[in-house]
DNA sequence: TCAATACGTTTTCTCGAGATTTTTTCTTTG
DNA sequence: CAAAGAAAAAATCTCGAGAAAACGTATTGA
């Protein structure tokens, strides 16, 4: 087995935090694997399997699953150990919700109190985006993941002016959250729709400082995942409510990892 | 020191779970003695004479601890350890700022999907209050204490109609933040101010579906909090950023912030 | 055939000890 | 007198093992 290089295997370069402990490792690659769908939604976490997946001790792998619920990812009931937090449509509505008004007000205050600078980096993100854009190619993986990247840094430099810490707290959170329905969204339903013409229009309209205009584009922008959501067969966003481990009887336990 | 009614000692009947692990009543614990300041904002928490004093295992400290960073109320660097999360008047109105806008999304929402039993809810629970508020006595513990919670409830009452779990979800954060100011309001400036007028009218509008009067005078009344915290002097809500130890002599602060 | 009960296995929760890292203090030097 | 460096001390982080609880299964009775 590995013994040494071990430590610094975390090859998500990860927002603000670099990974110093085993715990926030771990934390991080079960965030990872929770949002790409690895951990599918309801999914029983057996601490006495992951530590051994995650090569690292089961304390550790505790503390990381409780640092998750900080996100939502993971809720934990008593003494009945931990699960992956369940989907479900009318919980992405609320999220959908909630994250309009709660990115409508960052946009607001980021328009508000942009600089220069923030404008300067918002035409940046968003050359960077469209060029991406324009040689995106969903059957390709890393095509995709690049687009993905920069599409997320645009969003982020968009609210990067604003001052309020809790705003910002509560985008990320409920942007962690709806990443998880959007990757089902793209497996299932990989028909992109014109979201150049949406970005370009958000953009003008931030640069502009045209705040009434630019949140009208971005609720909209948010609300179309949730279409697209919702045009899904309701088998994938809702499947049948496992409660536990192995389904009873001979359902293929098809936890892959 | 207590030696075995340790495991259900937690007497602030909390929301909803029972605190069935000695993780969970660690964490309610801590939380407690946060919030009502005798664990000091800044202040190092050391998992070696803490888990003495509230005898528990280091690990169940530990993760006591993560799981308070759920509520913001700790924050963990590194490897460097736990700390209770500092004040700031910056902080707080931030927080206030962001309280008034879920507040009254989660008001607004009350209202419009409150039914006849909420109405009836929303005028016992003021019933109450008002009870509470004619022999309300600030010198003494227990009449302030009961004017709390009926406080606590009948806010709790108004936003129950509202649907969505995240709005929710983020105004009892914002709530258990703006705890902590407020206690250090009381503390040492308990110049009440007519409360009565305001949650009376904030009574009327919610019964009478006026969602933008309610609204407003729910923000007022939240925003009062901040100016009573303003008033203050600003020793109280910035002490001197001690780190920790016992520091004699020579304070040579050295510190960037 | 169905329901209720008791047992065995699995999983979770908790505690103490060892390795790394950070902080403090003391000594030495310009 | 101030500053840099090294050693000591404290605290943190991590791992493995033991007790308590829950889940699943098998048995028994109507």
């Amino acid at each position: 087995m590995s013994e040494t290089a071990l430590r610094k295997e975390t090859a998500d370069g990860s927002a603000v935090a670099e990974p110093k402990t085993l715990v926030e490792a771990a934390y991080h690659r079960l965030r990872r694997d929770i949002i790409e769908g690895h951990l599918k939604p309801g999914e029983k976490l057996r601490v006495e399997h992951l530590k051994d997946q995650y090569d690292v001790g089961a304390g550790t792998l505790r503390e990381a699953l409780q640092l998750l619920m900080t996100d939502a990812l993971v809720v934990a009931q008593g003494q009945r150990g931990f699960n992956v937090a369940p989907i479900s449509l009318s919980d992405f509505e609320d999220i959908t919700r909630t994250r309009v008004l709660i990115e409508c007000e960052a946009l607001r205050q980021s328009i508000q109190r942009g600089t220069d600078e923030w404008e300067g980096a918002v035409m940046a993100a968003f050359h960077r985006l469209s060029r991406a854009e324009e040689r995106l190619d969903w059957e390709v993986e890393s095509s995709r993941e690049d687009w993905e990247g920069r599409n997320k840094t645009f969003h982020e430099v968009l609210i990067s002016a604003c001052p309020s810490r809790w705003i910002r707290h509560f985008q990320l959170l409920l942007y962690r959250q709806s990443e998880r329905y959007r990757r089902l969204s793209m497996n299932n339903n990989p028909i992109p729709r014109d979201v150049h013409a949406e970005h370009l229009k958000l953009c003008e309209a931030s640069v502009a400082r045209d705040a009434d205009r630019a949140c009208a584009v971005l609720t909209e922008h948010i609300i179309r995942t949730l279409d697209a959501i919702r045009s899904l067969p309701p088998s994938v966003i809702e499947p049948p409510a496992k409660v536990a481990s192995v389904g009873r009887g001979k359902a293929r336990n098809g936890d892959a990892q």
